[in-house]
DNA sequence: ATCTTTCACTGACTTATATCATCGTTTCAA
DNA sequence: TTGAAACGATGATATAAGTCAGTGAAAGAT
């Protein structure tokens, strides 16, 4: 499926927004779309992005090796968020790895034609600027509950998460499907430690499962445990 | 202490020196110089930010609350830091607090004279994204370490940038002096098991301690623990 | 359709870390 | 200079979470 920037809703959702006609057209002449199927890798740790990555459908997780050789997800991303931007403005090489959590359709945007718009077009660079602050804020407030929740009110944040932003499907599950060691990777605990804690929650009837899915019942009492009661 | 920001050394050391000779004189002019002593707070935790401080001289610990009651540190900013920029940027009040480790000196530039730099001055839009892309760099390697390492690596590693980034005294002692407590807030864990951490690497010979100074001896050794042997 | 791999789930066991309690020492303010 | 508060240090104990091992079901490949 081939498209214009100009034309494309995505766009909206990121800072992208900010660009004029001159600059998307200019985008659209040379991103590549791509689409990349369940399970593979869009870029790995440690590679130099020459480039961002666009997200128009599906999700990835981005996520980091850790010394004891566990992945841990940083970020799952979706339909509208920017991959790579980090990577391309510090010119360093990403310390994250992205792979598709199920089938994804993707706009490849080569690093030189966003450099002219970086360099000079202010709203644009403070569109990304902005973006970046409150990714930051984000980050900072991960670093808190890693350090100081536990696995299950950790887990209990992670249900309430993927019960929000991705929707539930027509018989109320969560649309997104990861698997337990996904879960236990954004978590960062042992899926063992996870699959136990999910039980637990459905045991207390927070939740139910079938197979994979998950369905979220009753997001007061998550929320109050994620708070620490 | 009065001085003129064209003059200031420490703006070599951040993003206000993407700025030009009027826009200094601007900021220059509005700012105001504080001393701050140790134990004072700079700002708290939910505060809306109406400018930014420019750390002059001494250290201050970003931290966070968490609903336990434990205060996780998420950093420790000094000579060159500016504090407040993210919550400037995004309008948002901070999700962080600023105490003074020690006496400091800093300058308080009000956000009206900032804004103007930021919208019509690409360069410094571009500097202050440029620093907060690899603040994010380092939060999301913060989340991945909280998430994947054990104490005793956390608390090498911290020992190892404490030494790295604080010089050391005459004798060879971390020139910072913080508390255990405080340490246990970088690390995310209790002041008990800090301490204990602390006395078990004495015994191996790694650090020495005298009262709250410690001298790191063996960086070779604390390096191979937090890298996971 | 069959084989192979991945995955959810559970049990048993070990280990790391939190929590509580206490004591002597240092730091600091009155 | 003295008393109070903060701090370092340690022991005892509880608990959370990691690790190892194994089973059956589901998913995917041939």
């Amino acid at each position: 499926m081939e498209s214009r920037c100009e034309n494309c809703i995505i766009r909206q959702l990121n800072s992208l927004k900010a660009l004029n006609k001159e600059e998307l057209k200019r985008i659209s002449d040379s991103k590549v779309t791509k689409t990349i199927k369940k399970g593979e890798t869009l870029f790995e740790e440690g590679e130099k992005l020459n480039g961002v990555f666009c997200v128009r459908d599906g999700v990835t997780k981005l996520a980091k090796m850790s010394d004891n050789g566990k992945d841990q997800i940083v970020k799952l991303a979706t339909k509208g968020e920017v991959l790579g931007q980090r990577s391309v403005i510090s010119q360093e090489a990403t310390n994250l790895s992205a792979v598709a959590l199920n089938d994804m359709e993707v706009c490849y945007i080569p690093k030189s034609h966003l450099e002219d718009s970086i360099n000079n077009n202010t709203e644009f660079t403070k569109a990304v600027l902005l973006h970046m602050a409150h990714d930051l804020k984000l980050a900072d407030d991960a670093i808190v509950d890693m350090a100081q929740k536990s696995v299950k009110q950790r887990i209990a944040q992670v249900l309430l998460y993927l019960h929000e932003y991705f929707d539930t499907d027509a018989e109320g599950f969560i649309a997104l499907i990861l698997t337990r060691e996904d879960i236990a990777g954004v978590v960062g605990t042992a899926k063992e430690a996870c699959i136990r804690t999910l039980t637990s929650f459905k045991k207390e009837n927070w939740i139910s499962t079938e197979g994979k899915r998950i369905k979220v019942i009753d997001t007061v009492a998550l929320q109050r445990l994620a708070d620490g009661f």
